[in-house]
DNA sequence: CCTGATTTTGACAATCATTCTCAACAAGTT
DNA sequence: AACTTGTTGAGAATGATTGTCAAAATCAGG
């Protein structure tokens, strides 16, 4: 059988500077990523920035999460690490992660004894860093 | 000063179908209410579901979860039931609330070690429900 | 019951994030 | 260089949600 269904993406100049973006390791909508790599200069386009995230997120290579306004924010994940959740500040987006190692257990044991199967859990916790606090944003 | 700032909702015909719909405890979109409301007979607009929902929403009678897709979710909250969490099914939206005290402190705990303030936090457990499983769904 | 002040409704337009389309383009191969 | 095939980007399309506003309904008062 030939497991590998999906060549290696090509490295394209778009895929590079939106790589080189992610280095800023902030939560952002790709929106938001997108009006970054304009204001730097790149002329990638939105959709460019749509697919790439959309990729990288399912490669594992940065984290997505839904925001309560239902947008997804995109950050770049640390190289090989593994599950983890985010403490993310609700106004510029900067996070840090964490880990609930007592949870990874908790929610298994409560998928079985309600029968449920395939579990999985979403935990996020959201603030207003230091800085912002401090300039009154958020 | 005057603190009573929004009088109690008119009851309107529309806004009884709502909350007696709202009876079936499971976790839809707005969408899907308003469907449920109009294969019942109902004539309420989808406009109408959006605000009722909303405002039930944040009142706290309804439980309102953003799912993996951006969609909101909302489910009937039990009477004066406290803060809590949710195992829900992905394919029919069924729910049980679970607990998870050890977590709210913790929440905390983690938001002020790092300095960020006015925590807030997210626990979903999402998974596939006995009877799905057994219909083949999910 | 009638009336008027105010709220609510609903058809439809408008928004907003995200996805799709598809012709032009560029990476990587030979 | 020539070719094959994945990638790009402008703009259209989609889908959930929100805004608009005239018509209808609620609920005090009388
Ligand atoms: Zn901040
Ligand atoms: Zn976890
Ligand atoms: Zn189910
Ligand atoms: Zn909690």
């Amino acid at each position: 059988m030939n497991t590998d269904t999906s060549p290696r993406p090509r490295m394209t100049r778009q895929r590079r500077e939106i790589l080189d973006a992610l280095d800023t390791r902030d939560f952002r909508s790709a929106q938001s990523w997108h009006e970054h790599l304009r204001a730097d200069g790149s002329t990638v386009g939105l959709a460019t920035v749509y697919r790439a995230l959309q990729a990288l997120a399912d490669t594992g290579d940065v984290d997505a999460v839904v925001s309560e306004s239902g947008e997804t924010l995109y950050r770049r994940c640390e190289a090989g690490e593994e599950h983890h959740h985010h403490l993310r500040c609700r106004s510029c987006g900067k996070a840090v992660e964490i880990d609930v190692p007592e949870f990874e257990d908790f929610a298994h044991r409560i998928g079985d004894a309600h029968g449920y199967g395939d579990i999985r859990h979403t935990i996020e916790l959201t603030g207003i860093c230091p800085e912002c606090a401090a300039a009154g944003r958020g």
